[in-house]
DNA sequence: GCTGTATACTTGACCTGTCAACTATATTAG
DNA sequence: CTAATATAGTTGACAGGTCAAGTATACAGC
């Protein structure tokens, strides 16, 4: 009886069972990587993400509009994350002399050393538990796949 | 410029960038569905999740700690999520007469009733914001590549 | 029968991020 | 120049979820 149940439940809408993959996918992955850099590094993914995005940044820097378009947060989620990068000291505000209205997340030196010393062995662990289930050729697939999602328009609309 | 940065972007650590497109499309994707739901009929991505884990059921009814395994949330989680849907009507307490520790979630003829009126159109919003942008050999594609990634420990049981 | 350990579930404290409303600056139209 | 509107950012209230600790029950070994 209960593998009749399992089967059914793999088999009751075929056409969901990649998004059904998908969510618990996420929801393992991202659970058991963000549990490795709270631990390890006292971050998380979205801190890393963003002092991700600021260390590639021309001056180490980027408006807060951009920062909540690249990383997915609506505004306020990148404010209050910043004010807690802001309160370790690994970013900083920057005004801009053109417009008035726009603060930069700035990367202070601190801030980049933290980054350095927390990528390696996330990157290690992301490729322990995600890149290191496919070659070469099914991460480009993958990619490819996953790039065909809609991301601009939710991104920034609101 | 613009087009340097972005480029540097995409190429700068290689071997993650199917993680990086897996978190953003997450993101996107399930802000987007979750929106909707939560417009049409008042539920969370969760919510539907589990009202679907227990119209499949036999009994209509799940253990918490196997509706906790399915769904990915941890046992408090699974508490609250039930809190909200028991107030709701949706689903009811069940007591085992086999082992007084456990509580089953019922759903209820107004659960059940409810999970239906909003199956359509959810499964409807996958399709046009997931399931649409893939053939269907990509579909098996993804959902073969996402299988393999770790959640057994926590999604599988007996 | 006790005693120790494992399991099922709940609760309080807390964290992250959302939404809606707000301030402040920029820009465009008349 | 002024008015209207759009954009950048912050803030209060709150939702959804985690963790750690606690309660209650089950079960295994002595």
């Amino acid at each position: 009886m209960s593998s009749q149940v399992l089967s059914a439940q793999l088999t009751r809408e075929p056409k969901v069972q990649g998004w059904i993959s998908f969510l618990r996918a996420h929801a393992a992955v991202t659970r058991e990587l963000s549990a490795r850099l709270e631990a390890q590094h006292g971050l998380t993914l979205s801190d890393f993400d963003v002092l991700a995005q600021l260390y590639h940044a021309p001056q180490n820097s980027l408006r807060r509009v951009d920062l909540s378009r690249q990383v997915l947060l609506t505004a306020s989620g990148i404010t209050r994350l910043l004010d807690g990068l802001e309160r370790a000291g690994w970013v900083e505000k920057g005004r801009c002399q053109s417009d008035a209205r726009v603060t930069y997340a700035v990367l202070t030196k601190v801030g980049l050393a933290k980054f350095e010393e927390a990528r390696t062995s996330h990157l290690a662990d992301i490729e322990a538990l995600f890149g290191s289930r496919f070659s070469d050729e099914e991460r480009a697939t993958l990619a490819e796949l996953l790039g065909r999602l809609p991301l601009a328009d939710t991104a920034c609309s609101e």
